[in-house]
DNA sequence: CGCGATTAAATCGTGCACGATTAATTAGAG
DNA sequence: CTCTAATTAATCGTGCACGATTTAATCGCG
């Protein structure tokens, strides 16, 4: 309730997130890979079968001007098809290319580097993870 | 552990730090500021004392590359005010002007409206607020 | 069938955010 | 004192991230 950053939980989010992309850098800068761009891939990875922009956006809580651009860039890398749905003109449908399936058994250490630099046990981290997903839920709720 | 966006501590942060600032966004767009640039302000609200550049970055864990700019934004609005100090020409002392001193009383309902659009007691948010800042130093010392 | 409304992706403009570098100033070891 | 090392902002280039708008395709109601 006090004003200084310190104190706020926003500032915590906010200060606690930075903080984490950058323990991710140096692991994500060897595969070439932003962090941005490691979690859309993380969602290919977990669930390679048809998605599209919009569902990615969906399962992320990003938009397509966030994603298409990004999306251009893993295109060019050689990661991802982006290829317009026969079904639907208006869906364009993201792909896995072999490249990009190699890119997760390259990934395979990144979790349990970023599970140590944590300092916390397996348990805390999904205790701490699910009560922040719970307050996004009910920011996106209000 | 497991590699779904979902499932990673590092996606609850960073979703939820978004959500965070599209609940701060009708606040602050009747103030006409940003999310950081609220940020910058309460650190000034809250110890207006000959605030360097350096010391707000140090204490928002910002790169004077992110302050600068956003410094001369708020001067430009008319918030703060930016001078070399005169007993070190390399620092720039930032303070409030009157107008960014009223911000402080135009903004005051601010924390309360975050508070109720969380959905969680006052306990329970400076409960997960120290539990993130204390995952934020474990990143940061790793 | 036809046409207004909806949906999907892309585009545009603004503002972070960072790493790397630069320029200027100060501190400090010899 | 001097000159090298450090510290401080600022600058530059890249990549998100979003809201607002645009374009194109599909849906649905009559």
């Amino acid at each position: 309730m006090t004003l200084a950053p310190e104190d706020m939980i926003c500032f915590a989010l906010y200060s606690a997130g930075h903080a984490m992309q950058k323990a991710y850098r140096p692991l994500l800068d060897e595969l070439g890979l932003t962090y941005p761009q490691y979690l859309v891939l993380s969602a290919l990875w977990t669930k390679d079968a048809d998605q599209t922009v919009n569902g990615i956006g969906r399962r992320l809580q990003l938009e397509s001007s966030t994603l298409t651009p990004l999306l251009k860039r893993l295109e060019l890398m050689g990661l991802v098809s982006r290829t317009r749905s026969d079904k639907d003109e208006r869906q364009v449908v993201i792909a896995l290319t072999a490249e990009g399936r190699a890119m997760k058994t390259r990934a395979a250490h990144v979790p349990r580097c970023i599970a140590e630099k944590t300092g916390m046990t397996l348990d805390e981290i999904e205790r701490l993870r699910d009560d922040v997903m719970r307050l996004r839920s009910s920011l996106r709720e209000a």
